[in-house]
DNA sequence: ATAAGGTTTCCAGTTACTGGAAGGTCAAGG
DNA sequence: CCTTGACCTTCCAGTAACTGGAAACCTTAT
C-alpha cells in the first residue's frame, strides 16, 4: 500500500502518517523506489492511532496504548489506568470550561449590545466591577 | 515599575510580559539602563490581558478586545459579538468533551481492569478487526 | 516525449508561551 | 574599590501535533 491508500483506509492525512513515522509510531517498509510500503498491520495500527487521537489521547498516551496493545501479556489494568487518568483530565477540562462559560454568559447577558460605548464585558475584563467566579 | 513589579501586580510571568511586548500587545517605556519602565496603565492593560486570557480568549481576540477597550467610541455590540462567538466555541468544546467522556466511560466501565490480557478499551480502539499479530 | 499526478525530503510556521545561556546593571557589605 | 547576588537584557531553542509549501524524483498514460 502506498501512503495515499493507507491514508484513505485509516482516515489520517498523508502528512500525519509521515509525521507518525518520524516520531516512531509506525515503521513502514520501503520499496526499491524509496516509497513507503504499508502492510495491513501498519494500516491497522494507524487506524488505532486515529481512534485514540480522536478520543483525545496525547501522542505519548497513544504510544503507551499502542505498546500495551501489542503486548499480548499486558494486564487490562494497565490500559484501564491510562484511560481512567485521561477520563479524569477530560472531566476536569469540562468543569473548567463550564465555569468559563457561566462567567462569560453573565458578562454577555449583561451587555446590552447596542451602539452605546459602555460595555459590561470590558468592564468585567478591566476588573473594575465584580466578576462572577 | 520594573518588570518584576508589574509581574507581581498583574499576575503574569515576566517572560509572558516580554512576549506580549514582542507581539505588540504592550509598549512599555525604557529607562536609560535599557530596563522596561511600566506605567500604571501598562499594568492595568496587562491585568486586562491576564483576565481575558484566563477566560480562554485567544491572543488575537485579546488584541481585538484591547483595541475595543481603548476605543471610547466603540459600540458594545462589537464587544458582545467577540464574546458571544467565543462563548459558542466554548459550548461546542464542552459538548465535544462530553461525548468523548461518555465514550471513554463506556470503555473504562466495560474493562475489568485485572491481570487478564483481554481489554475492551483496546478492542474498542482497535475497531472490529481484533488483535494484532 | 510529455504531462499529470503521486511520492520523497526538508524547512518553516502554527499557539502561547517557557527554559536557559550569556552578559549588562544595581544595591549592599567589607 | 571589589564582590556578591539579585535583577534586568537579548537571543536561541523547545514544547504539541501537526500543516503548508518547495524542489526534486517516480509512475502511468497518452
Amino acid at each position: 500500500m502506498n501512503i495515499s491508500d493507507v491514508s484513505r483506509v485509516s482516515g489520517l492525512p498523508a502528512k500525519t502518517i509521515r509525521y507518525y513515522e518520524d516520531i516512531g509510531l509506525v515503521c513502514p517498509a520501503r520499496g526499491d523506489n524509496g516509497y513507503r510500503d504499508f502492510s495491513a498491520q501498519d494500516a491497522h495500527k494507524l487506524s488505532f492511532l486515529g481512534r485514540a487521537r480522536s478520543l483525545g489521547f496525547s501522542i505519548e498516551e497513544c504510544r503507551t496504548l499502542l505498546s500495551l496493545y501489542e503486548d499480548r501479556d499486558r494486564a487490562s489494568a494497565d490500559v484501564k489506568a491510562v484511560a481512567a487518568e485521561h477520563l479524569e483530565r477530560i472531566a476536569d477540562k469540562i468543569e473548567e470550561l463550564q465555569a468559563l462559560k457561566s462567567t462569560l454568559e453573565t458578562l454577555v447577558t449583561r451587555c446590552h449590545g447596542d451602539n452605546r460605548p459602555d460595555c459590561p464585558i470590558l468592564e468585567g475584563l478591566a476588573g473594575r466591577e465584580g466578576m462572577p467566579g
